[in-house]
RNA sequence: GCGGAUGUAGCUCAAUUGGAUAGAGCAUCGGUCUUCGAAACCGAGGGUUGGGGGUUCGAAUCCCUCCAUCCGCACCA
C-alpha cells in the first residue's frame, strides 16, 4: 500500500467540503521532516487561511475534527502555524508489514491508470566506440524502464541508434584507403574502428591547418583590440572607466586562452606534420572532408557499392555495442537507428510543405516556429536531410505504430534547444496528446572540473571504464575480506556486481539534471551513499540468515508476524513501507536519484541502527527473533528491489 | 549580442518542488570490536544557501537586480 496516498485520499474525502480544488493541497501531504513531529504531516491548514478568512490553526482544527483516521493513525497533532502531524498506529503498521511479507511486491501497488510510454536512450553511433558520455543516457533510461514497468505501465525501450550519418561515410572511406586486409578478417570492429580513428586523424588535421590563418588572424585583431582599448584615454566617468576596465580584463582573459589553445594545437599539428609518414598521407588526402561527404551522400542515395559495405559493416558493429550492454544487462525492445527512418523522411517533409508549416530561405527548408529566433531546418540546400527530419519521422512513426501516451528521450541536456523545437513542431503537425519530455542529464566531468577525457585529451571509451570499475572493485573486495569468505571465482563475479554497480548507482544518485564529477573512488566507496555500502547492507542479511540457519521462505509462510518492540524497530519499519512513494517520487520527476536517497538516506539508515540496538538471533524470545528476521528480510527484499529497478544486483556474499 | 542553466560546509553532492532547527559522504577531531559482518556505528566542529532588494504566516526554492561560471545559438548529431 502507498500510505501517503492513502492519507491524501482520506484528506481529500475532508478538503472537497470547504474547497474546490483539493489537489494542490494535497500534495502538501508529505512524510514528516523530523520523527519527533510524527510519521507524515499535512501543511494545507495554512495556505487556506487567505481563501477562508480565517485563522489556519482553526482550520487545522477543523480538519482534524472532521477526518477519520482511527483505524490508521493515533490521534492527531496540530503545531505551530497549523501543521497537522500525524503518526500512524503500532498495530496498523504491524498489519501492512505483514501483508508486505507474504507479498511478492512486497506492498508495492499497480497504478490504478496503466501508461503507455517509450522511452528512447543510449542511442549511440554504432561506427565509434561508446564513451563515457552514453553512460548516463543508457543507465538513466533503464531504471526508468524498469520501474515505470514495475509501477504497472506499459514501457517499450527503443534505441534510436545512430546508423546512417556520416560516421560511415568515414569508416567507408577509410575502408577504401587504409584498410588492412589480415586484420580486418583477424577481426573486423577492431579495424573499423582504427580506421575510423584513422580518417578521423586525418580530418582533424587538415581542417586544423586550415583553420590555422583565421585563427592567428582572430587572435591578432584580438591583440590588436586590446592595445587599443588599453591606449584609450580615461572617460572622466568612474563607473564608466570601471567598466572599460573590466571589459578589458575579461578580453584580455580571453585573447590568453585563445593563443594558448592556439599554441597547444600548433604543437599538436606539427607533432603529426613531423611524422613523415602520416604527412605523405595527409597530403595524398587533402580533400578528406568532401570526400567523406560524398561517400555518405553516395550510400544515402542508394549506390552499390557503398551501401553493400554498409550492410557488411553494420551487423558488426551492432554486435560490438551488444557486447556493452550485455555486460551493463541493459535491453531494448527495439532498436530502431536512423537507418530505418531513411525512406520516411521525404514524404516527412512534403507533408510539412503540403500544410504550409515548412518554407524556404537560404536555400534551406525551414520551420518557422513561434517564440524560436532560429527555424528548425528539415531539408539542406544540398538537398540532403537532418536529425530533426528523422526525429519527426521518429515521432510519426512512434504513434502510428505504439499510440504511446507519452515518448521520453533521455539526452544530454546541451540538445535542449532541439528538442524544444522538436516538440513544438511535432504539436503543429497535429501529435497534441502526447506528453513529449525530453529527460535531460548534465555533462560527466573529471576531476580538474571540465568535461571527462583522457590525459591525452581524447574522450574516454565505455569499455575500458567498465573494465577499470570492476578490476577496482576486486582490488577493494579482496582486501577488505579478512575472513576469506570468497573463492578466486567468486571474487570475479562479486568485483562485477559491485564494479558495475557502483559506475550505475555512481550516476543515478546525482541529481540528473546538474553536471557531475566523475571519480571511482567516490563511487566504489565502502561508506556513503554508494552501491558497495547498499550491496553490503543486502549481504549482510544474508548472512544472518547463514549464520542462524534459517531457512527465510519457510519463516515467510509459517505465519510468524513482526511485531514492533522498540523505537529502532518502529523507524524501520515506517521506512521499509515507504518504497511505493519513492518509486512514485522517483517516477513523477524522471529523476532515479529520489530512490537513492530514500535507499540510502532513510531505509539503509534506519538499517544500520536497528542493527546496533536490535539483535536478531540472541532476541529475547523466539518470538521476537522471528520477528526481526522478517523485518530483516523485509529490508533486505526492498534493498534488493529497488537496486534491481536502478539495474544493479545484489551478493550474498561480498 | 540573444537565449538557457548553474552558484549550498574545505571538497563531492542532497534538500520530498514554498514548510518547522538547510542535510549526507569525504576530509578533520573524539568515542565504540572476547558479543548476529567494525566494509559498521555514535558524537563534535564546520553555513550570511554568490551579493543586494522584494513577494508572505514561512524562501536555498518564486520575482527584480548585480556578480561569477558553464552550455546552446541556420543547414553536425
Amino acid at each position: 500500500m502507498n500510505i501517503l496516498q492513502a492519507l491524501r485520499g482520506r484528506f481529500d474525502a475532508v478538503l472537497s467540503t470547504m474547497v474546490d480544488e483539493t489537489a494542490p493541497l494535497l500534495e502538501m501531504i508529505r512524510p514528516a521532516s523530523d520523527t519527533k513531529f510524527g510519521d507524515y504531516q499535512a501543511n494545507c491548514a495554512m495556505p487556506l487561511k487567505k481563501k477562508l478568512g480565517r485563522e489556519s490553526r482553526e482550520i487545522a482544527a477543523e480538519i482534524v475534527e472532521k477526518i477519520d483516521l482511527s483505524d490508521m493513525c493515533e490521534p492527531l497533532e496540530i503545531a505551530g502555524p497549523g501543521f497537522i502531524n500525524i503518526k500512524l498506529k503500532d498495530a496498523w503498521i504491524e498489519a501492512q508489514l505483514a501483508a508486505a511479507v507474504t507479498d511478492e511486491r512486497i506492498g508495492v501497488p499497480l497504478v490504478a491508470e496503466p501508461k503507455k510510454y517509450i522511452l528512447d536512450f543510449s542511442s549511440p553511433n554504432v561506427a565509434k566506440p561508446m564513451h563515457v558520455g552514453h553512460i548516463r543516457s543508457t543507465v538513466i533510461g533503464d531504471s526508468l524502464a524498469n520501474t515505470l514497468r514495475f509501477l504497472g505501465h506499459e514501457v517499450i525501450t527503443d534505441n534510436h541508434l545512430g546508423d546512417w550519418g556520416t560516421q560511415f561515410g568515414m569508416i567507408i572511406y577509410g575502408f577504401k584507403h587504409f584498410r588492412d586486409n589480415d586484420a580486418y578478417a583477424e577481426s573486423p570492429v577492431a579495424e573499423l574502428s582504427r580506421l575510423y580513428r584513422e580518417v578521423r586523424k586525418i580530418i582533424d588535421f587538415v581542417d586544423g591547418q586550415k583553420a590555422l590563418p583565421a585563427r592567428k588572424a582572430k587572435l591578432s585583431e584580438m591583440s590588436a583590440e586590446l592595445e587599443e582599448r588599453k591606449a584609450a584615454p580615461s572617460t572622466g566617468d568612474k563607473g564608466a572607466d570601471k567598466k572599460a576596465a573590466k571589459e578589458l580584463q575579461k578580453l584580455e582573459r580571453q585573447a590568453n586562452e585563445a593563443s594558448k589553445e592556439l599554441t597547444k594545437d600548433q604543437a599538436k599539428l606539427a607533432e603529426l606534420a613531423a611524422d613523415p609518414e602520416f604527412a605523405k598521407l595527409a597530403a595524398e588526402h587533402a580533400d578528406i572532408s568532401s570526400a567523406v561527404l560524398n561517400e555518405t551522400a553516395k550510400l544515402h542515395a542508394g549506390d552499390e557499392e557503398n551501401l553493400a559495405l554498409w550492410h557488411e559493416f553494420l551487423p558488426k558493429c551492432r554486435e560490438d555495442i551488444q557486447r556493452i550492454y550485455e555486460r551493463l544487462n541493459v535491453k531494448f525492445d527495439h532498436e530502431l537507428g536512423e537507418s530505418f527512418y531513411h525512406d520516411q523522411l521525404a514524404p516527412v517533409v512534403d507533408s510539412f510543405i503540403e500544410q504550409g508549416f515548412a518554407k524556404e530561405s537560404e536555400g534551406a527548408l525551414c520551420v518557422f516556429l513561434e517564440g524560436f529566433k532560429a527555424p528548425m531546418i528539415i531539408r539542406k540546400k544540398d538537398g540532403a536531410f537532418l536529425y530533426a527530419t528523422t526525429d519527426l519521422a521518429t515521432i510519426q512513426y512512434r504513434m502510428n505504430e505504439w499510440r504511446p501516451d507519452a515518448i521520453l528521450y533521455v539526452v544530454d541536456f546541451r540538445q535542449g534547444d532541439h528538442f524544444e523545437k522538436l516538440f513544438a513542431a511535432a504539436k503543429k503537425w497535429g501529435y497534441t496528446d502526447v506528453e513529449l519530455k525530453h529527460v535531460s542529464f548534465g555533462t560527466v566531468m573529471g576531476e580538474d572540473g571540465k568535461p571527462y577525457k583522457t590525459r591525452s585529451g581524447d574522450t574516454v571509451g565505455l569499455e575500458g571504464l567498465l573494465d577499470e570499475a570492476v578490476s577496482r572493485a576486486e582490488k577493494i573486495v579482496r582486501s577488505n575480506d579478512k575472513d576469506g569468505l570468497l573463492s578466486d571465482e567468486q571474487y570475479k563475479d562479486v568485483a562485477q556486481d559491485v564494479g558495475i554497480g557502483g559506475l550505475k548507482y555512481g550516476d543515478l544518485s546525482q541529481n540528473r539534471e546538474t553536471d557531475y564529477v566523475f571519480s571511482y573512488d567516490t563511487m566504489l566507496a565502502l561508506r556513503g551513499n554508494t552501491a558497495t555500502y547498499m550491496q553490503y547492507a543486502y549481504a549482510r542479511s544474508q548472512s544472518i540468515f547463514r549464520n542462524g540457519e534459517i531457512d527465510i521462505a519457510a519463516l515467510r509462510s509459517s505465519g510468524a508476524k513482526i511485531c514492533i518492540t522498540s523505537p529502532a524497530e518502529r523507524a524501520l519499519a515506517t521506512k521499509v513501507l515507504r518504497l511505493p512513494e519513492a518509486l512514485q517520487e522517483m517516477v513523477a520527476d524522471y529523476r532515479p536519484n529520489q530512490l537513492t536517497i530514500y535507499l540510502f538516506e532513510e531505509l539503509a539508515k534506519a538499517y544500520s541502527t536497528f542493527f546496533e540496538q536490535c539483535p536478531v538471533l540472541k532476541a529475547e524470545t523466539a518470538e521476537q527473533k522471528q520477528s526481526r528476521l522478517l523485518l530483516c528480510d523485509l529490508t533486505a527484499r526492498v534493498i534488493q528491489q529497488g537496486l534491481a529497478l536502478l539495474g544493479i544486483s545484489t551478493v550474498d556474499k561480498m
